[in-house]
DNA sequence: TAACAATATATCAGATATGATATAAATACA
DNA sequence: TGTATTTATATCATATCTGATATATTGTTA
């Protein structure tokens, strides 16, 4: 990963280490900040198209600043959140599976 | 659903209220949980004929009882964790998305 | 421009998930 | 049978995630 993406991340609350990639998390953990930001970009790109944060935040009992953190890509940020709000847009499981299937 | 798998359900923690049916979540919360069990299973499958549950938690910094409560489908692991545990055992994101993909 | 709607950021107390530990129960296998 | 391994259950302090709230910023539209 290059400089900028790292401080990207770093930026977002995610903790690399120092290194100038993924290599202070184990093989895991770079995969499931993966999916995060995956899963976290899918959820913007559906959701844009359909409703408002606020209207996501209302669907599943959670609050519109959750909902921009999640499309932010931040760390404290569940997958269990960022599937709820993209379930929240319509998305169906086949949707979500296929986002996570596309990582890697 | 039938009053066995509730209960089974329930004494998992799973708080799925006094309905004989998924009635008292949301359609999101419903398809969470079901999310949830079905990576449960396939964590066991996979597991079990590769290694043991403490070589699971080895390999992600977790605790042999944390997975036992994964592969049982207990409410408080969650899917993070689940998906923690089904890469700690070989599998891809790939994987991990068709089951979730299956699911409904 | 002004006024409004949408999104982002900050803070926080409460809820939930966590690994660790101890130990019970089940399973395998000599 | 007994003994070792594996898995399940219980408890707990800590870390993480949560929604709520306030408010700043951005974007839209009159």
């Amino acid at each position: 990963m290059d400089q900028s993406k790292r401080k990207c991340l770093e930026s977002k609350g995610w903790k690399i280490g120092t290194a100038s990639d993924f290599l202070e998390l184990t093989p895991e953990e770079a995969i499931v900040v993966e999916i995060k930001l995956a899963l976290s970009q899918s959820l913007r790109e559906r959701r844009q198209k359909l409703m408002t944060q606020k209207d996501v935040a209302a669907k599943i009992s959670s609050s519109q600043p959750r909902i921009a953190k999640a499309e932010n890509g931040d760390a404290s940020v569940s997958i269990e959140l960022l599937i709820r709000a993209m379930l929240a847009t319509g998305a169906t499981p086949r949707d979500i599976g296929q986002i996570i299937a596309g990582v890697g």
